[in-house]
DNA sequence: CGTCAATGTCTACGGCGTAGACTACGCTGT
DNA sequence: ACAGCGTAGTCTACGCCGTAGACATTGACG
């Protein structure tokens, strides 16, 4: 009976705060945030949902969890001379992380805890602000100006959405809708000749939206 | 009976898609977007919960619904010359409809669902770009760089939380963890000095960064 | 060996979105 | 006038959700 004990119970460890946070990361990341809810996140642990209680006080806080969790992912690079260099790959690191989980926006939006690795984080672009010259108001305005793009995402009003195979009657009645609108029609023409049809560079406007924001601070730092 | 009948049933008028929606918008502007479920909704319109998917599709259909009206809120001034001061003009209307309905980005976020009015605002946004000279692949960054900002809000980092009163023990951790983040001590301390504690001037700090923006916009037109 | 704290299980509650059957009503064609 | 039908609303039920609270198991320590 030993035996059984040990293959049913004792063959897992036995089930930390972390590897739930890990555990949790890994179903967000496979399935969606949407597929985050106790009773999938026990199964994968071989465990029933409520066994999760013991290491967390509620759901709440796995979503404050593995918000602090892949915050922490983002590595802050010592910074050379350059502040606008500098800031600018600190926020192309923080972006990489946000481009491998990309359910963080969603929960790092609903859920605006100032976690300690957050607050490091903050810090780290502050310093940068401080080396480039700039007030603590300008700091201040600046990332309110960059807003959740400091993280390494920007929260673009029409998802790229990524039809498969919009059938020709839905594309024949959207051609019939956008008559009304010449200016969205040409832009939807031109944004679907270069490259793959109806996908923008994300990467491309990304930094290009950085950039453009770090010129104007600069500009302002008077 | 009939005076019965008419006391139970005819009292209300028969509910249309229309109705249903403008309950929608009024329950969420009243209690917040949470509360908005089909069970009190119906509620608040005398009537079942099922009686509601006569009239619409299923719950996304409302949320898209909602989205829609508000965004059918905003009007659309025509412009004078000036393009940047024509953009800035309509996105500050935008903001003023969308600080009446404080759910309406989380919603717009994730339902990216392109409408006919909303087809109509980009529109009118696509119309002042070009008006102002920009290319076709310039005013599509701008969208790209103004993102959800066109809308009239930015989404912000940390909310204002607006913790009514933080208890001196919370208050002193709050301190002792700051002792680490040199940076963020002191633009705490200068946000709190001016302005009531912790509050930052919001429509200010939208302006200048729609400002900034625009500038920015302005300078790449070539 | 007995006790205790820790860890996981089980059951249950109220809420959610919604499928499907049923009811009550007014309109229409004969 | 009356049968038939479409339309609007109700009712019940299903499978999810987060979580409260009682219970079972276990390993450590006196």
């Amino acid at each position: 009976m030993v035996d059984k004990l040990e293959t049913s119970t004792d063959r897992r460890p036995p089930l930390t705060k972390e590897r739930v946070l890990r555990a949790a990361v890994d179903l967000a990341d496979r399935e969606g945030i949407d597929s985050l809810s106790m009773r999938r996140l026990g199964q994968g642990l071989g465990v029933d949902a409520m066994a999760l209680y013991r290491h967390v006080r509620n759901k709440d806080e796995i979503l404050d969890g593995i918000v602090e969790a892949i915050v922490g992912e983002i590595s802050l690079p010592d910074s050379n001379g350059d502040w606008k260099a500098a800031l600018r790959a600190q926020v192309m690191v923080a972006r990489q992380v946000m481009l491998r989980h990309p359910w963080a926006p969603k929960v790092i939006e609903e859920r605006p805890a100032v976690s300690p690795t957050m607050l490091g984080y903050i810090e780290s672009v502050l310093a940068k602000l401080a080396d480039g010259g700039f007030s603590i108001d300008m700091a201040h305005h600046a990332i309110h100006v960059l807003g959740s793009r400091i993280l390494g995402f920007n929260q673009d009003l029409f998802e790229d959405s990524a039809d498969p195979a919009p059938s020709p009657e839905a594309a024949a009645a959207v051609a019939r809708a956008l008559a009304a609108y010449p200016h969205v029609t040409e832009l939807a023409q031109s944004v679907s000749h270069d490259g793959v049809l109806g996908a923008c560079d994300d990467d491309f406007e990304f930094a290009f939206g950085l950039d453009l924001i770090l010129d104007g601070l600069e500009r302002r730092r008077a």
